[in-house]
RNA sequence: GGUCUUGUAGCUCAACUGGAUAGAGCAGCGGCCUUCUAAGCCGCAGGUUGUGGGUUCGAGCCCCGCCAAGAUCACCA
């Protein structure tokens, strides 16, 4: 049992033998006890002044006592104020310590056959342009709370719903049969998903000129814009891909296969995948046969053009659309399918959506919406809503060119990396492809803890020049030190130094417990951020605990120390703090180099 | 206009969900490489938590009013 609830269950039986009042141990507030303080749990104890009836200090040392008598792992406790700071066994440490440093899977639980089982959705591109920042914060997230919630014991299913049919993509292909001169990634030498985006820029550079004529010539701006020959030619294709032209499929068939082959490049360099992905020119008929169901039994209404709504007044909501009176489905009318595909593929116990917070109401919507079509499971989607990335100049506009790619992120990343790396000079005697991996990880832990540091609710700001750096509160300075751990490890083997754990009679310093009780706080940490969806807790953790280790680290000189007792004990020590760093970084999708 | 979100050091972010003297990093200034990796460590400086009220032993966090920024209310996805 976790130590916290040990101590709350304890003093729940001490309010009842001093003052004979009943309580419960959730009511008992209790938190690591300040650093400025001795001890190393704290009970808030102004609640129980009422009970006592004396005053907040007198209170708490009576609980103190109480404690210090009846409780073997208390060893003493001292008062400030209302906050009652109990000072833990050294035994009780080394016990955790030893448990921590036997467990290779600790802070881990295992996945059993009835397990939750969770779905994760994630990244859905549109197939009409390459990946931008904005995708690679929704990518890590996703893979991010993926990885935490198998560390907490579920059984996790990524999937990812691409958006390869609709309007976008048929500017993108009208484009690419006005200019493109049948050009392919081949023969253009490039990426096929920036391919298909250039012809999606060119279509709106082309649009806009159109419009901008067409309004010249006295048209209203509705009328220009509805007359563009670029828009009409799109809608062109779209209704003919909607009766399956074998040329317009074709061509989409083609068009799509070049982005796909550029997302995998992407994803692959990002670290991220799936197990299972869905298209929505796969799930939006079944979504419209959903919505047709529903306006047969009531659920929905027609229109007199012939459009299908859900009116959500009653719920506090607006009307909302569903089918367009020419019956072509919309957004949500697709998201309705894709969610009875996934429901009837598995057996899912919790769905989990990754999707910007611009996206709030469509979910909030989705989730009525299903709960009308008599699915009980619809109340419990669960929307991880993540904020925007701005730039300095504000938010990211594809049109106006202000997003920043993806790969070249990336790339920039990791020549900055190996300029670092180069400068530092430690890695001179490995081979071109050793040392380029290792740049690879150290260029995607700066930029991947870059972005899950932050709250995902919260809009974060991206200045490219400035934001990623490789000293502070960042990855690579995590992975460091990961790999002075390593580098201690190795030496101690050379040299043959023990790493048997004698633990008797063993004094340990302020700074040695210090680090063991962080460690021991691992599993309750995942376990948060499983609860609160944040992936920040995780990294926030890692970061204080390798800040930690690295005070510890110049404070000692583990190798030196000449008592033998103590040397292993601070080896081992060191060793738990990798083995920690490293679950917890890999929960972010990080590797940690072995030596950097 | 309705609904929702956010506002913390010059900048980027924390604050264990109502607890003790609001913490880190970057940028600035000053120290530390003959010692297990200096992508590091130590110090200095930097704050009326947008603002005004309220709730209580206690508020950055909860409630109300303003101010500011953003999102969303489409036969776009």
């Amino acid at each position: 049992m976790n130590i916290d609830l040990q101590i709350r269950n304890e003093v729940v039986k001490a309010i009842e033998a001093l003052y004979s009042i009943k309580t419960d141990s959730a009511n008992v507030q209790t938190q690591m006890t300040r650093k400025e303080f001795e001890g190393d749990i704290t009970v808030v104890v102004f609640p129980y002044v009422k009970m006592s009836k004396k005053g907040p200090e007198q209170t708490a040392s009576e609980i103190g006592n109480y404690l210090v008598e009846k409780v073997e792992m208390i060893d003493r406790f001292n008062v400030v104020k209302g906050f009652l700071n109990l000072v833990i066994s050294q035994d009780y440490w080394f016990g955790v310590f030893t448990q921590i440093n036997q467990e290779e899977d600790f802070g881990l639980k295992n996945t059993t056959e009835d397990s939750e089982l969770v779905m994760v959705e994630y990244s859905s591109p549109n197939t009409n342009k390459p990946l931008h920042l904005g995708h690679i914060r929704n990518n890590l997230l996703g893979f991010s709370i993926a990885e935490i919630m198998k560390t907490n014991g579920k059984k996790v299913v990524k999937t990812n719903i691409v958006n390869d049919r609709g309007i976008h993509i048929c500017k993108s292909m009208y484009a690419w049969l006005q200019s493109g001169k049948n050009e392919t990634p081949e023969s253009a030498n490039k990426k096929g998903d920036h391919l298909v985006g250039d012809y999606y820029v060119q279509f709106d550079k082309n649009y806009k000129v159109e419009v901008a004529e067409l309004l010249a010539a006295g048209m209203t701006k509705e009328q220009a814009e509805a007359e563009a020959p670029s828009m009409k030619g799109a809608r062109e294709l779209l209704l003919k891909w909607e009766v399956h032209d074998p040329e317009v499929w074709k061509l989409w068939r083609t068009m799509n296969e070049w982005v796909y082959a550029g997302f995998d490049v992407t994803y692959k360099k990002l670290g991220v995948d799936f197990d299972k992905i869905y298209y929505e020119s796969e799930t939006y008929t079944v979504g419209r046969d959903e919505v047709m169901r529903g306006l047969n039994e009531g659920v929905f209404e027609k229109q007199e053009d012939g459009s299908v709504w859900a009116n959500l007044e009653a719920e506090g909501l607006d009307r909302k659309i569903l089918l367009r009176s020419d019956g072509t489905s919309v957004y949500m009318t697709q998201d309705i399918g894709t969610a009875k595909l996934r429901y009837q593929d598995y057996s899912i116990d919790q769905m989990i959506y990754v999707v910007g917070n611009e996206q709030n109401y469509h979910f909030q919507v989705l989730s009525i919406l299903l709960d009308k079509l008599g699915y009980d499971w619809g109340k419990h989607l669960y929307h991880f809503s993540y904020g925007m990335v701005e730039l300095p100049q504000g938010r990211m506009k594809s049109r106006e060119g202000t997003v920043v790619d993806a790969d070249d992120l990336i790339e920039g990343m990791i020549d900055v990396a190996r300029k670092t790396s180069e400068e530092l000079g430690k890695l001179d005697e490995y081979s071109n492809e050793e040392k380029e991996e290792i740049y690879r990880k150290i260029a995607l832990g700066a930029l991947k803890y870059f972005i899950l540091k932050v709250d995902p609710k919260k809009t974060m700001m991206f200045n490219p020049e400035e934001s990623i750096d490789f000293n502070g509160n960042t990855g690579p300075f995590i992975q460091y030190t990961y790999a002075r751990v390593q580098s201690v490890l190795r030496k101690a083997a050379e040299n043959g130094i023990s790493h048997e754990l004698l633990l008797e009679g063993l004094k340990a310093d302020q700074k040695e417990l210090e680090l063991i009780k962080k460690l021991y706080n691992f599993p309750e940490v995942v376990a948060d951020a499983a609860n609160q969806y944040s992936p920040a807790l995780i990294a926030n953790y890692c970061y204080d605990l390798a800040k930690e280790f690295n005070q510890f680290y110049h404070e000692f000189s583990i190798l030196k120390e000449e008592d033998v007792q103590k040397r292993s004990f601070r080896l081992n020590l060191a060793a738990c703090t990798a083995k920690v760093i490293n679950k917890g970084m890999l929960m972010l999708g990080i590797e940690c180099p072995e030596r950097m």
